[in-house]
DNA sequence: AGCACGCCGACT
DNA sequence: GTCGGCGTGCTC
């Protein structure tokens, strides 16, 4: 029999609409209809339009009233598949947020001219070649359904048969995807940018036919997104390779989800309702009782947890393979010079052979910069943004409105005189042109990365995360300004520095000097010994002590005043640990910060969400009434949020 | 988000 | 007596 009701999901971010809604089946569309469908459903309050999946397909309805007819079937493709569904309300759920938030990220605009080219295409068939894993001393368990493994990454590099250079981690997701395939089943591999994926793309060349390959990633043109995302709704194997929103493709057979490098920060989620990658993955592992591996050249802190408490096993490589790592120690060698003379040499030397990659914290020229008199920071006459240069030769600009300062003058004491006070990338690549006439001397940063550089004699200066892959690998490595790295303010910079480190270590060639300048102590040990689960290990009963994250989760509350005392208000004091604040914020309101162990997450989430469905409905427009300044959301949450201030 | 429903002050 | 102000609540 036909199914006459449809249950639908409605497409908004209104957090009062976050519930399935019934609605009556046109006989016109009841044999087109199927769970995961874009319906139009009118809203009868506003007598408007709106967009909305159906989730389920049912006789009968249990609200009391009539139910509307669905107004129009948008499409026969079934776009929100049922596991995809339920992952993206179990996320919002432990987020507190709403599930249509999470499926946004999960579903992409639709495109009707790749949808109907992909829906006149032939089924795709694709061939699998399946690569024992190396490298590992392993039986299948990696791979089984249900492994949860936080997988310790070769630091290396290797060749495909194709001759390019590639991580040797991206090979070891190649291996793994191909059982997984053969297996007949699909994989997700998340990663955090394009040169990543990049890499995992072309590890994946040799084993399976690239119909059997999607790549899914926002950052695609809507057009080939769309594409990517629809090949994924065919039965069958096929490996999934996108950036974070990738944990959400729809995959009916889910084999295993791979998420390389936890840590970095792109795996955090900028939108709503904020959800890590790693997290999802758990969410979804759950659900669907597929493998989860965690890959990386160094344990996350989050992993360590995860491996302490049971739920992850943790594998490292079958030998101690590890870069050539060496430590210059200010204090001890009594070299200052921010490129010791060791250092000097071991480039100098690499220079006949290959490339030698020298690391550093900041892009630009003179990234801080002051008065050379009074030594007061430079700052912005138009908005007070600091000034630094981005190029030799260049005047000031401001880091925040970009004003160029031409005529600069000191405003504590008019002095006109600058002082470079920390050196960019730009200037180091000055230098090291000085200081070696004729070399070759390329720059990498954030804004203009380069991917790839041949094998020949170069120094390639790049700021951390931006180092390109060189053919063969570098002869050496120079990690400066670490120092610098770590005088930053933040809980996870001792973590994030050993990360940044090993990352590029791993780009070296077997047995290549690797340097790391100016840091010493457990953090420089942990480095040079490549033993960051130990280190890992320390970190995590460091923040057990203080009770900081990953120990303790947390969730940030921040709104108007009363808003915030009133969510704050309602959670049952046995629920958590403690309360940081209400702190003021520079937007006028406040923010609060509760933490509390892992078992108290749903009773919170499902509290602090009451609090925002009141929060929504019930105070809204302030005193400006007619066109005036409508304030910002007046309840905002945030859990487990990285970047906390300590 | 919109829009209807509903309960207190100035008007014909 | 009624018209309409916008606070409150709902949307199948």
């Amino acid at each position: 029999m036909t199914a006459r009701v449809a249950r639908v999901m409605i497409d908004s971010p209104v957090p009062a609409l976050d519930h399935l809604l019934d609605y009556a089946v046109p006989s016109e569309i009841a044999d087109r209809v199927r769970v995961g469908c874009r319906v139009r459903v009118p809203l009868r309050s506003g007598g408007r339009i709106a967009l909305a999946y159906v989730v389920e397909l049912t006789d009968s309805s249990s609200f009391d009233g009539a139910l509307s007819d669905i107004d129009e079937l948008v499409s026969e493709v079934p776009v929100l598949a049922p596991e995809v569904w339920r992952v993206a309300r179990s996320v919002a759920d432990r987020a507190a947020g709403t599930a249509s938030d999470v499926v946004r990220l999960a579903v992409p605009k639709r495109h009707v001219r790749v949808e109907k080219a992909w829906r006149e295409a032939e089924p795709q068939s694709g061939s699998v070649t399946e690569l024992p894993l190396t490298g590992y001393v392993t039986d299948d368990s990696i791979t089984q359904q249900g492994a949860r493994t936080a997988l310790m990454a070769i630091p290396q590099l290797c060749q495909t048969p194709g001759g390019v250079t590639i991580g040797r981690w991206a090979l070891t997701v190649a291996e793994l995807a191909s059982r997984v395939l053969a297996a007949g089943q699909k994989i997700i591999v998340a990663v955090p940018d394009y040169r990543d994926e990049n890499q995992v793309l072309t590890a994946l060349e040799h084993v399976a036919s690239p119909d059997l390959i999607s790549r899914v990633d926002a950052t695609q043109p809507a057009a080939q997104r769309y594409r990517g995302f629809l090949d994924c709704l065919h039965p069958g194997p096929r490996v999934i390779v996108g950036n974070r929103s990738a944990v959400y493709a729809p995959a009916a057979d889910l084999g295993a989800i791979i998420v390389w490098d936890d840590a970095d920060s792109l795996h955090a989620e900028p939108l709503a309702p904020y959800v890590h990658t790693r997290d999802a993955a758990l969410v979804r592992q759950q659900d669907s009782g597929c493998a989860l591996i965690l890959l990386s050249h160094t344990r996350s802190v989050e992993a360590q947890r995860l491996v302490e408490i049971g739920w992850f096993r943790a594998c490292d490589p079958e030998r101690h393979t590890q870069p050539r790592i060496a430590l210059t120690d200010p204090a001890t060698d009594g070299d200052a010079a921010r490129i010791p003379s060791s250092a000097w040499k071991a480039a100098r030397t690499a220079l006949d052979t290959g490339p030698v990659l020298v690391q550093v914290a900041r892009p630009g020229y003179a990234p801080v910069i002051a008065c050379q008199r009074c030594r007061t920071g430079a700052r912005c006459r138009a908005c007070g943004g600091a000034l630094a240069i981005t190029r030799s030769g260049q005047p000031p600009q401001c880091s925040l409105c970009g004003a160029l300062a031409t005529d600069w003058r000191c405003d504590e004491c008019d002095d006109t005189r600058l002082r470079l006070v920390s050196r960019g990338s730009e200037r180091t690549t000055e230098e090291l042109g000085r200081a070696f006439p004729g070399t070759t001397v390329i720059t990498s940063d954030g804004d203009q990365p380069v991917e790839r550089i041949p094998a020949r004699p170069a120094l390639v200066v790049s700021t951390r995360g931006a180092e390109p892959i060189a053919d063969g690998g570098y002869s050496a490595v120079l990690l400066l300004d670490g120092d610098r790295m770590l005088a930053r303010e933040a809980l996870t910079i001792a973590s994030d520095c050993l990360r940044w480190w090993s990352n590029a270590a791993a780009l070296a060639t077997r047995g290549a000097p690797v340097i790391l300048v100016g840091v010493a102590g457990r953090l420089g040990t942990a480095f040079a010994t490549w033993t960051s689960a130990a280190f890992a290990a320390q970190e995590l009963a460091d923040r057990r002590e203080l009770a900081f994250p990953p120990a303790v989760r947390t969730v940030s509350v921040s709104g108007d005043g009363d808003a915030v005392d009133a969510a704050v208000a309602r959670l049952d004091p046995a629920m958590y640990r403690d309360v940081l604040g209400p702190s003021a914020l520079p937007d006028g309101g406040v923010r609060s910060i509760v933490r509390f162990d892992y078992a108290a997450g749903p009773e919170i989430a499902r509290t602090l969400r009451a609090a925002v469905v009141e929060n929504a409905t019930k105070r809204r427009r302030g005193p400006a009434a007619k066109g005036g300044y409508q304030r910002p959301p007046t309840l905002r949450l945030r859990f487990d949020e990285t970047e906390l201030v300590t």
